[in-house]
DNA sequence: TATGAATGAGGATTCATTCAT
DNA sequence: TATGAATGAATCCTCATTCAT
């Protein structure tokens, strides 16, 4: 026999819930239709609740906005850091793992923040600086580490680590690009595992310590 | 002395000038605000002409948009197409010419298009099966015959071409996005030349034959 | 020892108090911030209870407005008409009297209800037309019988009473909208106590019969 | 033969002609029902106008609700301050001739804005400042002056000035305030040149100097 | 009785587009 | 051709009211 839950707790287990279930429909919608576009009552019909239910638990559609990308980013954000701070793993097998990650994310809703970055920057100056300072920043920091990890063990050889910076992340941002945008328009497909795998292969070639004679 | 203009001419070569001062106008408009936060009367404020005066060559909002994105990208296309096409060059120094040309048009308010197409592509089908269609798959196309060129020439060793395709541009895009999004927010800076540079670099290696024993 | 109250007993006095401190929370809010503006909600956070629970008690907002206005004036009314029955005072004395329980008021929130009405006589006909007939009229023929008293006892001389009905109320309405209105918005001040005393100064000289020669 | 008009100026003419038109409308609605109940649409309708006209002129409903105020107010109040300068008047005849003004008045919409004041100076608290500071204090200087002057010239005993300033004001206050609320919803009339008649006989004698023995 | 989560009608505002001049 | 005044569809947000618990 299940516990009794009390009609209240029931209902505080709904009313727990709701935000996650909108953010959850806001984030399907706005990843297809971008946030402008985007109409309140089309997120509420996708959550299964009405217009005004919404506000019950955000106070504008920016701040939806807000959460959506809180909720989307910051998770997988720790995520990789704390697989990024083994110091036991070599910085490749760091830049493997976190590709194969990037792999399992690809399939969501989740890679299509980028792309609402992209798109409301402008008109969300305190949101993209959020973005940039917690997100941007710190993966770029993570990134950073890794490379100069490599650096460090002999791994990799010692290049430029500002200007080699960007060259990790880079496929992977045009691949989730690509699959919430052109790639909804088109015929022309990606086949994002050999994409990665490419990448991977060319990037730990390119950086590779030189071999010693 | 320069033959006498009748009044007529002048106005005719006036209305000759009109459509692509319109663009140019709305290009640098776009690239900072968006597509659907720029409004019509700004651009034409942009353009020193009044608001109706657009309708009498653009028939609507996207068409101009549409008009944009050709001018903005076709001869840059056509360019890279043109420098690519040289069957005397290696393919590494290809690549080089390619990559110095881009950061040659990241002055430019041209790299704004990526974000466009990006934002806008769930708005605008048409526009992004257009985009997708005739600069992607040509660009992809244009990429593919150089890596081909370089390993049939022994210049490269023999990866996955489909894999290899995205690698080249992903860098140029994510500097052209950065800098038409984040990059107006946050004090974070990449140097464009820099990660060019390492890029190259990289890359070159990461794709070179072996070196014979 | 006072008797022990069973639970169900308190309860029920609880009840009985409910819809009295329901109207005298939301008068407070009504006269700070007039009917549209006031949220039933906040009423109900005024009153210590949940908004639902306004609901067992007033079926409408308007209905709690109407109960508001009948709560505070009827009372007040009341003891007027009972002041100014009384054959034995003067008239003067009547108006003095009448004038000084209006000074006692204005320090209560209950002077806000001309406001209100005022306000909303427009969108509340129904209230407005209570308000008229059963407030206004009945305080004008009380003014009525008091001049006419006091010209029948030769304290006045004979006036025009319909001219002269609203001269006596007029000053107090003037400073109740004023303390409710623009004067929590300068720092223009009356001193209702001066301005009631040169009133009845005035008036009552104004009204006086000529004095025997 | 008229002057010809170029089209343009008659378009001038029609653009100049709007925000009055406008203001009008809203002034005749806003009497009616109150600013918050006052729909644009209702009022572009009144004007012959599209909604989105009013914005053309007037960016937003308070923005109009102000200029109503200031249209309304402010050549009455010129008016009056002009009259009530000249030093030949006697004080009892610049009263006469003030109230003679405001009996003309009451006939034109322009007596509703002291109810739209009182209505929502709570919920426009700029407005009300503007009001109290630019129409009250200037029209209680006005009546000030007036009654110092009667003193000084000994038409008048010397009465507390700040007790009796609001005295002259208020039985105009209550007929302009009772013909936009409750007199719409009553039988009940006053005759407001009774009113203003025995206001001015009683006022008058109450301040008159005592009669030299 | 009491709660407070949920509802949805209603209105201010924006801006692409039209059209008389 | 060029203008810019006018239009009205579209959408965010508020809050009185309902109702399951």
């Amino acid at each position: 026999m299940p516990p009794a839950i009390s009609p209240t707790r029931r209902r505080a287990r709904r009313k727990d819930a709701r935000p996650g279930e909108i953010v959850e429909a806001a984030l399907g919608l706005f990843a297809e239709r971008g946030f402008a576009a985007t109409k309140l009552e089309d997120v509420a019909a996708a959550a299964g609740i009405s217009k005004g239910t919404i506000y019950l638990y955000f106070p504008t559609k920016e701040h939806l906005f807000r959460a959506v990308v809180r909720l989307a980013v910051l998770p997988n954000l720790e995520a990789a850091m704390a697989l990024a701070a083994d110091p036991e793993r070599s910085a490749a097998d760091t830049l493997r793992l976190l590709a194969e990650r990037f792999l399992e994310l690809l399939d969501s809703d989740l890679t299509a923040i980028p792309k609402l970055i992209v798109a409301e920057a402008g008109n969300f100056p305190a949101l993209a600086q959020f973005y940039a300072d917690e997100v941007a920043r710190k993966g770029m920091a993570l990134i950073r580490g890794v490379l100069a990890r490599g650096i460090a063990r002999g791994e990799f050889r010692p290049v430029d680590l500002d200007g080699a910076l960007p060259l990790f992340s880079a496929p992977f941002l045009l691949l989730a690009l690509w699959k919430h945008s052109l790639g909804r328009h088109t015929d022309i497909e990606f086949n994002p595992r050999a994409v990665v795998a490419t990448h991977l292969d060319v990037l730990l070639r390119g950086l590779a310590a030189e071999a010693p004679p």
